[in-house]
DNA sequence: GCTGCTGCCTGGAACGTTCCAGGGCAAGGA
DNA sequence: TCCTTGCCCTGGAACGTTCCAGGCAGCAGC
């Protein structure tokens, strides 16, 4: 029962009583098949169950409308991005394949994967690749490097204005009254110097002077940047991402620092973890939504070698202010 | 100079000088070339930089030496699962392709796209669909449900032994000294009946008498989970799962109370999250490496059309003590 | 010498598509 | 009347592989 053939495209022509191609040009919705064969034709493909065999249609027609898409599978944010990108991809005709970055499945091995599938373009999910090897890649195919800038003129980049994310959320707690807002920063992860420089930029902007720690992208580099903290706190503090921010969150109720009572904090990303009704992390958002779609269109005109004007978009974060902020004590 | 043409097994073949069948044989190593051919085409091929074209491969040998995997984007405890299975796969011979489920692709969705891959089989993740889809599913292709019980003789199934895990947890609890252990269940999700079942069981053989909540399998649930523990509450609880875990823990933190000093806490899965320094979680451990490795060697014996005895295959979990119990106040 | 083998190699037919060049046929203009 | 112009439609050649049926040496055995 199982190893029956698939139905093919001349099983669906014989049937219907036409001849191959013209049930080519109707499973592809092109112009030039009258109405009502066109009816029969796709009648007859859905008795037989016909689905495209996708490995035929690209070797014959060079084209695979298939865009690679690393991700790291242990990052929340990643996720997120991912279910953008999905939801970007529906009504443009291209598929995604996803190849993901796990402990023992590097970056060049993932990539490596989706070239055999010879994908069109490539969707990089925050890069860790030098920007030489992505310069090489991008000889090859398209490569949109989606939250990571990429000092290379080949590799496209869409990302949000980390500075001025950072910016934001300075902005709202000195708005708020404080005055002693620390940084916790994500050290040499994709972003994190954005940030830092945004931070610097907006203590500066409202005469206060900043302290930064070295913090991480994960919740037990949070978690230790916390301890760090606890001998001389301020009263706000400033986290690189979400996933850190936990971290940090965590330690400082197991002391029994009460937050926002005694400490006020602003996380970065808006990932479903900040979203959580027990964490209600106010958080610098970036707007998925817009940043995927873009990642996704400029894949695909790149793909259909349309013109580009400018290399790098840079999606605007905004504000979402949730339980962690109040002014200070 | 993108878009130079690949090089082909012809041009491969004219190179080293012979016929792009002797190519062919020598590209798959298979025998029925002469040594110093062998060694000819392998440089022409290496000077070319010539790489086959899986899609052309698979469309003549009406394989595709593809495994679908189906997962959800937002479950640690699936990254744990990917992660295993992409290690799993490496001296296969087998390719991963991933398909996610996410907010708004459902199971059905990611399912389909594999099924345009012309996948050998599908590896689903705690798959949600019906019984009855998924044995119809299986009328097509080998379908392995990865830690999530399926009542078909169609469905071949690896997971753990989730009764006894819950009797771990249990056992250790009752060992150190503790009477009233609480069970936060799973609900509807994939595993939980089974847990809450050897909860149950193993409460009995202790003699003690049970209290079960309601939970679920996301921190939010958890949460709410903890909030209505907080009125009365016992000395130890084993949770569904780890994420539920953490849930729990922050709620009670945030409540002043002490884990594991006046409350002891078993998760399950044993995720990248329990791990973490510092939430440093007690935990059951499902088997990733052997479920996953369990799951890959199964489907892949399906695809070759192996006998098989055991349609389930059942792995031990064990128990991870952390810093998360400890003996009652 | 012939036969039969084995080891190396070749040519051509698939695989399921898409693409291209055209072929009928009806309608419309000269 | 005949030629054009569209519109539908068909046939067959690709695409880059693998697979199958051989071919042609050289060598052993009779």
């Amino acid at each position: 029962m199982r190893d029956e053939r698939r139905p093919t495209l001349t099983d669906v022509a014989e049937r219907a009583g036409v001849s191959k191609s013209l049930v080519s040009l109707v499973m592809r919705d092109e112009p030039g098949a009258g109405a009502e064969t066109r009816r029969r034709v796709l009648e007859a493909a859905g008795q037989l169950g016909y689905q495209p065999d996708s490995r035929a249609r690209l070797l014959r027609s060079g084209r695979s409308r298939l865009l690679g898409v690393v991700f790291g599978i242990q990052h929340p944010f990643h996720a997120d991005l991912v279910t953008g990108l999905y939801t970007a991809a529906r009504e443009t005709g291209y598929e995604l394949a996803l190849s993901a970055v796990t402990a023992d499945r590097d970056e060049a091995e993932a990539i490596a994967g989706l070239l055999q599938d010879r994908c069109e373009a490539l969707i990089l999910l925050g890069p860790h690749s030098s920007a030489a090897s992505l310069a090489r890649l991008s000889g090859r195919m398209p490569v949109v490097s989606l939250a990571r800038p990429v000092r290379h003129t080949g590799v496209d980049v869409v990302r949000s204005a980390d500075a001025e994310g950072s910016g934001l959320a300075v902005d709202h707690l000195a708005g708020l009254g404080h005055t002693a807002i620390a940084h916790i920063d994500g050290g040499r992860a994709p972003g994190a110097a954005e940030r830092r420089r945004g931070y610097r930029a907006a203590m500066d902007r409202h005469g206060l002077t900043g302290r930064i720690l070295p913090g991480g992208l994960t919740e037990s580099e949070g978690a230790a940047a916390a301890r760090a903290l606890l001998a001389d706190p301020p009263t706000a503090v400033t986290v690189f991402n979400d996933r850190c921010a936990t971290g940090v969150l965590d330690v400082l109720s197991r002391n029994g620092i009460a937050v926002p009572d005694e400490l006020s904090m602003v996380g970065y990303d808006d990932s479903s973890l900040a979203r959580l009704a027990h964490i209600n992390l106010t958080t610098v958002a970036q707007d998925v939504t817009t940043m995927t779609r873009s990642a996704l269109t400029r894949a695909i005109a790149r793909v259909q070698n349309e013109p580009i004007t400018r290399r790098e978009i840079i999606v605007p974060p905004h504000l979402v202010v949730r339980g962690t902020t109040a002014p200070p004590a």
